[in-house]
DNA sequence: TATTGTTATACTCTATAACTATA
DNA sequence: TATAGTTATAGAGTATAACAATA
């Protein structure tokens, strides 16, 4: 249901006192005109007390009749989606780490001479979308833009040393909120759950 | 991992040839300033031939190396979440009907006196969302604000005639596309993930 | 005081289209 | 011609905050 394929709104926190030290040295955009005023990061702060969005989604309120939304599958994923993206979001807020930017920060690190095209066919978003993105976490100085070998075109993506600290941080954060998310299940429950999800959803026969 | 609590972006078609009848009496805002100018539905149209965005995302790109979201739930979820999306976002298209609407839809179908501030609880979005969602399903003339019996704050939304049209075919469509990305599990299968979707995400402990 | 609906404003994420530099 | 990155523009969806009318 959920295009969430992108994934929820909601804001996240300011901070970023943490990741102040080595400035990794400037990438060499000698691409295009200079990368001048890239977008800022984020603004709000949702952990700051008083903050209303208390994160609590009910996914069956009492006493309303959800109709045939109860016998889908795909709602049924959309209601565990919403409530994993609650929790994502509250565990990576110190770090302003969205879902995207998370996915985007361990491909890099994974998958060394990655271009920003590679990227978003990866994370399936538009290019320009990958250049957002990409903007955004250079800005928050977590990852470079290093020239790509061979191709004077192209970037290859890079984390800094800010960045390698804050995904190991990030990382175990995540892995802790997985292990929440799933901690009602035994773990052939969960393997049987991933079993199951990655049989849906079939490329359409046209 | 994906906010999509809230949904993916994707625009969907235009048309709206259709539901162009009876315009049921118009509603009754005697609440606030005149209902003036509402926002304006979609704009673009996927499914003109020749657009870019042609569905196809690969939820696990050879020769990439997805590191530890390959072993995350929540990485699982995502991209079942992305497919599905993608598909439910087709089905619909023809009626510009998203995600979130057609769960207002159907909400508000089955829920007799159901107030904005309900719906957006069921939701789990905030209040100005839901006059959002609702300006719109109102503009394509499928919800009405009715006076709420009791309370000349509130309004009861209803579905109109051709809201009641419309929504009948779009849950036709809908369960078809279910029935689709869940075609290639057995029944006792679906069942199975629909019950272990169920256990995911507990409240948090505090 | 609290609640309902609303408006103003802002931000994330995504998309299409057109453009520059390079292949 | 085709590809990589970029920019401009747009729109959906969501959020917080403040306000009027009503409870």
């Amino acid at each position: 249901m959920s295009p969430d394929p992108s994934d929820a709104p909601v804001d996240m926190a300011p901070r970023a006192a943490h990741m102040a030290d080595t400035a990794d040295p400037p990438s060499t955009p000698k691409n295009t005109r200079a990368v001048a005023a890239r977008r800022k990061p984020l603004a709000h702060d949702p952990t700051a007390p008083g903050t209303t969005a208390d994160s609590g989604f009910d996914p069956h309120v009492p006493d309303i009749d959800y109709g045939v939304l109860d016998s889908l599958v795909g709602y049924a994923i959309r209601r565990a989606q919403i409530r994993i993206y609650e929790d994502f979001v509250a565990s990576l807020a110190q770090w302003q780490i969205t879902p995207p930017r998370f996915s985007a920060l361990v491909i890099v690190s994974r998958n060394p001479q990655l271009k920003l095209t590679d990227l978003a066919r990866i994370l399936g978003i538009a290019r320009s979308g990958a250049v957002l993105l990409v903007d955004a976490l250079e800005e928050m100085n977590l990852v470079a833009r290093r020239p790509a070998p061979g191709d004077r075109r192209a970037y290859s993506l890079v984390l800094t040393p800010t960045g390698k600290r804050t995904l190991a941080a990030a990382k175990q954060a995540v892995i802790a909120h997985d292990a929440h998310v799933a901690s009602a299940l035994t773990a052939p429950e969960q393997a049987t759950l991933k079993a199951l999800l990655g049989r849906l959803a079939p490329p359409r026969a046209q």
